[in-house]
RNA sequence: CGGGGUGUAGCUCAGCCUGGUAGAGCGCUACGUUCGGGACGUAGAAGUCGCAGGUUCAAAUCCUGUCUCCCCGACCA
């Protein structure tokens, strides 16, 4: 490609609206432009890279045997009401009608379209295993769109589905993906992990996501140092301490704490850390209110919260006039001594083995100190409800752990028949039987690995693309202001050349002055920059720049193309 | 959806408080001088000031409504 041909526009000042690097760099680099909120354009520059990582996915996915097909964007309501999802996806699911008000959504995802698809094809048991994939744009009505493509609205996904007779064969499958999705982001160059995941709402069994490690990331995942174990924080368990409750050393006091009301204050106050201190979230039950008690220095998992039998499957605070209705105090000084019998009172692990603590009076501006549980505050069980530290205990019992930041590009899963069932997609068995399909799920998001990729691969002058993503491997500088035609043919041959031997590479035939070529081609993260000028003509040699190197390397002709073998 | 902000040239922003001829830098066009790390000069093109209504002799500026976009929280590839 020449790029005087191409549509390269880069920008020297940042936008105003892109925070994190990713989005600042796609825009500054001109790859993406908003169209509206979080619906982007991709520019022939973005989605040259857009179609690497598809490139790779596709490839890694064919390997690993699936199957590619295509399938509609667009989907009929009917098919969602089978299996319940029409309301339960909520306001994320872009509702449409068409002329004769039919109602159709714009597809999150495929599992009615696919689970359709096998129940009309999938006969006998001897079709079986199957493995349907599609690189399609989907559309999910993102309560808060940000980041450009990391959380768009509209996006390019890689979901497959796959089908079995049993869940053995669908536990082989899913270590197969597993496997696959590990051989894309290490052949896309990324740093990643594979974590254990929450099933969330989607119901199923085993569940692992993909992060790209990232200090931006969105979630937070855990690590042990002793072990392989990984999980994303909201799934990673808390153990239960080792140590049991030391016996009350002090008596119950009621204190005046005038106005302190977060931990932070009421410690400082009252020269306790907040370790010593219990706090208490009321949340609203599935039968009134429910008190959750914590350590005053841990955090509420609301995961872990949201699956208690005592709340409605989401955890939600209750506000403060319910709050002043039942309790008659205001948040700020709740505490479990003393709260209405009727209130259940669900203590974490690490709350339940404090003794003589610091915990709200459930009476304004009052504390109590020295509170003890059974002597003072009534437990009604004790469970796993805070996030995880660094410095936890692992979950298996091998090391301690630390907490990084992780973006999500992929998650495999494993359905089982949650979908089968509903949309009755059965095969014959060998004797002659119907079966119910075991399935499973296996999601990559295309668009968002590129800014995954920039968030991982950056420096102050641009993006610094891993090889198989970037829209070039190399570029060839031409810098020749005085029209010297010896030089123009230098930069063409060599120009020609490393195309012949499987290179991509394009031309800065534009005319730029130097720095401003440069500071282009960085900004847009070619690998490697090679510059053909009169004085490199003279001398016999070329000027060879990787995009991490600090310094040029004049080469001569061999020793330059020694760098690029040949991929044919 | 709740809270906070924003909207003026393709981009980044000033002007608004205190109403009176719409501005700068970058980018773009032409010409000239330049030419290895975002050159310089001269001349130019470019904005119904988000939209609607109101107040006023007069509105980018004041008032009301509305929309957009961004940031902070719950959802997800």
């Amino acid at each position: 490609m020449r790029l005087s041909k191409f549509h390269l526009a880069t920008t020297r000042e940042d936008p105003a609206d892109a925070e994190i690097a990713s989005h600042r760099l796609m825009l500054r680099a001109g790859m993406i432009r908003k169209l509206a909120s979080g619906i982007y354009t991709w520019s022939p520059l973005g989605l040259r890279v857009l179609r690497k990582v598809e490139t790779v996915v596709r490839e890694e996915m064919n390997r690993a045997g699936a199957i590619e097909l295509s399938m509609p964007t667009i989907q009929p309501r009917e098919l969602w009401d089978e299996s319940g999802r029409w309301q339960k996806f909520g306001g994320q699911l872009l509702k449409i009608k068409d002329r004769k008000e039919a109602e159709y959504c714009y597809g999150p995802t495929a599992e009615e379209v696919v689970t359709d698809f096998a129940r009309n094809e999938l006969r006998s048991y001897k079709q079986l295993p199957i493995n349907l994939y599609q690189i399609q744009t989907k559309f999910r009505d993102e309560i808060r769109p940000r980041f450009g493509v990391m959380r768009a609205r509209e996006f390019l996904m890689k979901d497959a589905y796959s089908f079995h007779l049993t869940e053995a064969d669908l536990d082989r499958e899913y270590h197969n993906m597993h496997d696959a999705y590990a051989r894309i982001f290490t052949r896309l160059g990324l740093k990643f992990r594979a974590v254990q995941a929450d099933s969330g709402a989607i119901g199923g069994n085993a569940s692992q996501e993909f992060h790209v490690l990232a200090d931006s990331g969105e979630d937070a995942l855990a690590f042990s140092d002793g072990s392989d174990y990984a999980a994303n924080v909201e799934r990673a368990e808390a153990l239960a301490p080792a140590t049991p409750r030391p016996a009350p050393a002090q008596a119950l006091q009621r204190v005046a704490t005038p106005a302190q009301k977060s931990i932070e204050e009421v410690g400082a106050f009252l020269k306790v850390s907040p370790a010593q201190c219990v706090k208490t979230l009321i949340v609203r039950g599935n039968d009134g209110l429910v008190a959750l008690c914590l350590r005053g220095d841990h955090e509420l998992n609301e995961v872990k919260a949201a699956k208690l039998a005592e709340l409605p499957g989401e955890s939600q605070l209750a506000d403060e006039a319910e709050i002043v209705k039942r309790i008659g105090c205001v948040p700020g000084f709740l505490g479990p001594v003393g709260l209405p019998a009727d209130i259940p009172v669900i203590v974490d692990r690490d709350a339940a083995v404090v003794a003589d603590f610091v915990c709200g009076g459930n009476a304004e501006d009052t504390h109590c100190t020295g509170a003890n549980w059974e002597r003072d505050a009534r437990i009604s069980r004790v469970a796993d409800l805070r996030k995880v530290v660094a410095g936890d205990a692992s979950p298996d019992g091998r090391g301690t752990l630390a907490i990084a930041r992780g973006i999500e590009v992929g998650h495999v899963f494993q359905l089982g028949s949650k979908y089968s069932e509903a949309l009755h997609a059965t095969v014959l068995d060998e004797a002659g039987q119907n079966r119910v399909l075991q399935m499973g799920c296996y999601g990559i998001g295309i668009s968002r690995i590129v800014a995954a990729a920039i968030e991982q691969n950056h420096d102050d002058a641009g993006i610094i693309w891993p090889e198989p993503m970037a829209p070039w491997q190399a570029v060839v500088c031409l810098i020749n202001p005085k029209g010297n035609p010896v030089v123009n043919a230098a930069a063409e041959s060599l120009y020609a050349d490393l195309n012949a031997r499987g290179i991509e590479t394009c031309l800065d035939d534009r005319g730029l002055r130097a720095g401003a070529m440069f500071a282009d081609l960085e900004l847009i993260g070619i690998p490697h920059r090679i510059v053909v000028s009169e004085r490199g003509v003279a001398a016999g040699t070329f000027e060879y720049r990787g995009r991490r190197d600090t310094e040029n390397r004049n080469l001569d002709r061999d020793a330059l193309m020694a760098l690029f073998p040949s991929r044919h």
